[in-house]
DNA sequence: ATGGCTACGATCCGTAGA
């Protein structure tokens, strides 16, 4: 089973990319971020067409999360229950007994900001949220953007961005602390080439550079890890014109490793 | 120089992202 998640930076914009990417790489469960639409103007039916069901929580403007599918979803579930929050960044549902959370963590914006603190409790929310699910769900999956790079070897520059958020000593532990679940990074899983990174910034050429963060990511748990055969970013839609600023990040998983 | 792009919603700029 192919696992994927693209923060796409709006839907409307990005669908044509979206098809082409999904006929190409046909991952069978795709989570989505930044949507930045609701319901009524999600592309449901073109979605349907290219072979791919849709599992949506949708905001205006703002955040926005979904999960495709090519096979059944069940035990859909929106949101960090208990959390009350009114932005939209979080979606789960069952893939052939994998459990998969999809999550669009906040920026945080700048550290010692109302955003910052927001960032840190719907941190600890979300640990509290894995960690009941991991109890039900041993076969766990979390994608999506996490907005934290865990360490200096994701940053394309460590030194200018020490402190900054995004990969402060308090995100980081927080990082950490979704790992102490039970989860692990699949990325890391893996020899991986030197500086790869999954955002770039629009600005000053930041993808010609090569100056991004790796803050998208794929969490998966023990029973997962054992079978994970590779974990990947695909840098191939940030090249095209009009680009999300993000790459999708891929997972595949295997008959026990 | 704290800028620089991009998307959105409501205009012809402000907010947000990272």
């Amino acid at each position: 089973m192919k696992l994927a998640a693209w923060n796409v930076n709006s839907i409307k914009v990005r669908l044509p990319q979206l098809l082409d990417w999904l006929a190409g790489a046909r991952p069978d469960v795709l989570c989505l971020q930044e949507l930045k639409t609701e319901e009524p103007k999600y592309p449901r039916a073109e979605l349907e067409a290219a072979g791919y069901a849709s599992v949506v929580n949708g905001q205006k403007t703002y955040n926005g999360v979904a999960i495709l599918s090519r096979l059944p979803l069940s035990e859909v579930a929106l949101d960090i229950p208990g959390f009350a929050d009114e932005q939209k960044r979080v979606i789960a549902g069952t893939v052939e007994g994998t459990r998969v959370v999809c999550v669009y963590c906040p920026n945080g914006q700048a550290v010692g900001s109302d955003k910052y603190a927001y960032k840190l409790r719907w941190f600890a929310a979300l640990r509290d949220y894995l960690a009941e699910q991991l109890k039900s769900h041993p076969r766990l999956a979390v994608l999506g953007d996490f907005n934290v790079a865990p360490e200096d070897r994701d940053v394309h520059d460590p030194k200018a961005w020490e402190g900054q958020v995004h990969v402060s000593l308090p995100e980081r532990e927080a990082w950490r602390a979704l790992l102490a679940t039970g989860l692990k990074d699949s990325f890391r899983l893996f020899e991986q080439p030197e500086k790869t990174y999954s955002w770039w910034d629009y600005r000053m050429m930041g993808f010609r550079r090569n100056a991004g963060l790796r803050i998208d990511h794929i969490l998966i748990s023990e029973a997962l890890a054992r079978e994970c055969a590779s974990s990947t970013v695909d840098k191939a839609p940030r090249k095209l014109e009009r680009p999300s600023d993000h790459a999708p990040v891929v997972v595949e998983l295997s008959a026990a490793r």
